[in-house]
DNA sequence: GCATGAAGTCAACACCTGTTGACTGCTGGG
DNA sequence: CCCAGCAGTCAACAGGTGTTGACTTCATGC
């Protein structure tokens, strides 16, 4: 947009097409998200989009791919994992956060669709947990980290969809004091 | 099963085609489990499946009806919900459990299927975050149900998806008391 | 000027979806 | 005997899917 070095840096076609699938599968269940639907976004022909990427399983790789390198790295190795990450994060759009869409969407999405799911479940594991469990120390890490991580994908879920009734018009930071207190619940005595 | 009185009980094509049906809405994504893979596994014809239930939405919402009424009373009005209920529900399958299959497929199913959706967000509001708010009792109640469902809600998902690794080789009795615990920590802490 | 090859379109393919209306086979009642 | 009505089938519908191959458009190099 603002390029006006020597590179132009133009988007290409690819580029947008990418960004309208990364659109459709994070609003939509995988079947939903029509190649047709992502061509007519992006503003090109659907037998292009198909032949852009071999099969519409590809493309969606990509998808996650492109996704999740924008958010890495998710947990920093640092002590202080409740205040300053978990609980901003969750604040502005959730663990993981892309410009307007909701990325926990993506994950539901995937698991239960085969396709997916293998995908989803090894970055969780390595970009996610691995590094939360780090994070947060002692003995038992693991083990609390799983609980923690439970508790934070479960109230993600329930705010997504189901509705979380006490954090109904609440301020960022009475969200984040309402993860945070039961975050450190967990860790001290759960 | 074990009933010898003046009723046969013949199992009606009705509850064949139920119980397809639940079985392919656990095992698949809403837009793979067709009615004709249901009809086929039920022995029928396609047509009288739509016939018999109007449409595959409404098929899909007596499947939500036949599983979760099967677990009711989920939530017991009881006060010791932590130990009698929610553990030993986990302790054997989980929250809900129905044969051979783990009905948080059929959630992660749901979410994010728009027809399904609304469906079984309503169900859950009602028949397991209502209760489970009546039976954590107190004040803040509700607030605490939410925490408690949302950990609850998070750690099945984990286990059946990502696995928990702190769960591996535990005892019914070791995994009742990993929830306990946590249930505890967050009702009284979190 | 002309061939080349990439960027992109077009129309069609084979297949699958939920849904519909007309149909058969059968069983019980008058 | 007949006939109403239920259980279930059959064939087709309209529409949507991923995928394919032939086609156009256009800039570039010779």
């Amino acid at each position: 947009m603002t390029g006006k070095a020597a590179e132009p840096a133009a988007v290409t076609t690819r580029e947008r097409v990418i960004d309208a699938a990364i659109g459709q599968f994070l609003r939509l269940p995988y079947d939903k998200a029509t190649l047709r639907s992502i061509a007519r976004e992006a503003g090109v022909d659907v037998a292009y989009v198909h032949r852009l990427f071999g099969s519409k399983q590809a493309l969606f790789g990509e998808v996650l791919s492109a996704v999740f390198r924008r958010e890495a790295p998710v947990w920093p190795p640092e002590a202080d994992i409740l205040e300053s990450v978990l609980v901003s994060r969750w604040q502005n759009g959730g663990m993981l956060s892309v410009e307007g869409a909701d990325p926990i969407d993506l994950l539901i999405h995937s698991l239960g669709t085969p396709e997916a799911e293998a995908v989803i479940v090894e970055f969780i594991r390595s970009h996610m947990l691995d590094p939360l469990e780090a994070s947060v120390g002692g003995d038992d890490a693991g083990a609390r980290a799983e609980k923690v991580f439970a508790f934070l994908l479960g109230a993600r879920i329930m705010r997504r969809f189901i509705g979380l009734k006490s954090l109904e018009g609440r301020t960022p930071q009475e969200v984040g004091e309402w993860v945070a207190r039961t975050v450190r619940a967990i860790c001290e005595k759960g």
